[in-house]
DNA sequence: AGTCTATTTTTAGCCGCTTACAGAGTTTTA
DNA sequence: TAAAACTCTGTAAGCGGCTAAAAATAGACT
């Protein structure tokens, strides 16, 4: 029944050492000792040997996948990508969320990898510099999704030149009533996504002469309740803007909601662009921004088993396209 | 840096084993000495003891989430309940998708699973009987989510009964010709799940003495594209429907769209339920019959955890309750 | 045959931690 | 007061597989 290295040793009458070597494919074994130990494995049913115990020796075969969040859409495609591309290389998956989690303890569960996996995706968490040296100091590869940093692999989407090309798709229409709808303005973990995505739609609106009002942003927590809620306050405001950036779909879709609720309509009274390509905003006929989610995730799979077999090899930081998806939720603003 | 529990031995002045004793909480400890040692850990940063070391002696720690998609909702939901009480509990979370993998490829991959998990939890996977009694050879604790089995715990619900509350819904509301929107045909996975759903539609159909016409039954394969394909289907054939029910959300919601595309409107020209309580139903104003997915999770692993700590537990199902949530997607048949 | 490589296999120790067992010091029991 | 019973701590043997170094085997060449 259980089955060791060991049985399959004795079953075909040679070492331990040499059942290692030859169930990995190194040399100085000759083939025929080789074809034995094949035999003997195959007939006794042994998987494959029991990783804890190479663990011992550095290789745990699996990676850790650090994020925020992981139902959100965004967080489980990554998620969903990563775990495809490690899977085929044999490697496991380690989940590790820190929603909860706060200053000291994350900093503690840092320490929890140690020993647990061979390389880390963290997808969207900005670690302060403490809290990132702390994951440097692993000494195992690391590669971000969704942000970069100097001392890293990193895949990400450029949010500030996605944030302009919406904006600019906005004031291209004829709008000069532009809102916001940010995520908190307090942000819990320091995301630099609604930063950037602000600082683009500034950017475009200075650009394009046009004035930001203060009483034009609110706050949406990057949720469909807290985007809805927003609105309804926003709405409720005096002068109305004619169309709205949303930093995300999930946003935009709470936001669509509010607005309907509001006996208001898209895009006929408002026109709205979101941020993400949610698969959502394509049956909510929402003209958005796409980034490639999943392939992100594959991309940091693919980057850090490359330096998993090259340690060598040097990190590098890809900023993948973004692409704007002109849907029914904006229009040309009538004159 | 490295430092271990050797040198924490060392550093404390006591010996490797007096320490492993002392941070494990035994008994057989002076309280003196023990609080040596946890200084000294403390002092030298020592965070627990590595897991791949520990898990030569039977416990790694961490258990196997193993699902056949892990982007879609449903089971990002589980996957996150599952993680929030599992980490917790100290205990990691091993991610495995099945979604490509098909016959021994899979049993395979148990194999894999032996020796790195100490449970599992098996959300909406239903293998065969070969695949199960490979599980359950690995002689660890089971949860089901989604599903039942006579030999491991589970947590699920009544899914002909949501189905039969849904469909009677629409009865109540006086809809004689009410289509079903079903999974795929031929589910690859043969999953309980539309199965389970069409019974309850069939059952209250029939008890109400209304017919079913099989021309009144597409299938959309569980997406939301899919769906929408369905019913511009469905759409087309003569003698309209006037009530829907959609064997989950996401399907609803891609049906939803093809109604609107098709120039109809919801609830006016058709009532429309779904099944899952997605989280976007709320914002699509959907009528639907609620589960407690998360929480599936969370119970998942509570149950599991308890059979860790009292191997003799027996286990045991668990059949939740389905909520029927009307928002206005449904409505009354004008007569 | 004797010496030297090249190739293949075994021996032995180790990875970091657990745990049975034993030993030393204390206290209870008889 | 000696024996029995605890407490606490250390010793050492692994867990299951890896790997450096030693050993054995096989050819090749003087």
């Amino acid at each position: 029944m259980a089955a060791g290295i060991k049985e399959v040793a004795s079953e075909a009458g040679v070492s331990i050492a040499t059942v290692s070597r030859a169930l990995r494919g190194l040399n100085h074994v000759n083939p025929e000792t080789r074809k034995k130990i094949l035999d003997a494995a195959e007939k006794l049913g042994y998987p494959i040997p029991q990783s804890s115990a190479k663990a011992l020796f550095g290789r745990t075969n699996s990676v850790g996948v650090v994020a925020p969040f992981i139902s959100r859409w965004y967080f489980a495609q990554v998620i969903n990508g990563a775990e495809q591309a490690l899977r085929e290389a044999g490697l496991d998956l380690l989940l590790y969320n820190f929603s909860q989690l706060k200053g000291r303890e994350r900093l503690f569960q840092h320490q929890l990898l140690k020993g647990r996996v061979d390389a880390l995706i963290v997808i969207s968490l900005p670690p302060t510099e403490e809290e990132f040296d702390s994951m440097l100091s692993l000494g195992i590869p690391i590669a971000l999704v969704g942000m970069h940093h100097a001392q890293c692999s990193s895949v990400a989407i450029d949010d500030v030149a996605g944030a302009r090309t919406a904006t600019q798709h906005l004031v291209n229409l004829g709008h000069k009533k532009i809102a916001l709808l940010s995520g908190r303005p307090d942000d819990p973990f320091g995301f630099s996504v609604p930063q950037d995505r602000r600082k683009g739609f500034m950017q475009v609106l200075a650009e394009s002469g046009l004035e930001f009002k203060p009483s034009r942003e609110v706050f949406g927590d990057f949720t469909m309740h807290g985007a809805s809620r927003a609105m309804d306050d926003l709405l409720a405001r005096a002068d109305r803007p004619t169309a709205i950036f949303c930093q995300s779909d999930e946003m935009a879709l709470g936001a669509l909601q509010a607005i309907r609720r509001n006996g208001l309509k898209v895009p006929d009274d408002i026109s709205i662009i979101g941020f993400d390509g949610h698969e959502m905003a394509e049956f909510s006929d929402l003209t958005t921004i796409e980034q490639p989610v999943a392939l992100m995730g594959e991309m940091a799979a693919w980057s850090i088993m490359e330096r998993l077999k090259l340690p060598k090899s040097e990190s590098h930081s890809l900023t993948l396209p973004t692409t704007l998806v002109v849907r029914n939720s904006t229009r040309r603003l009538e004159a």
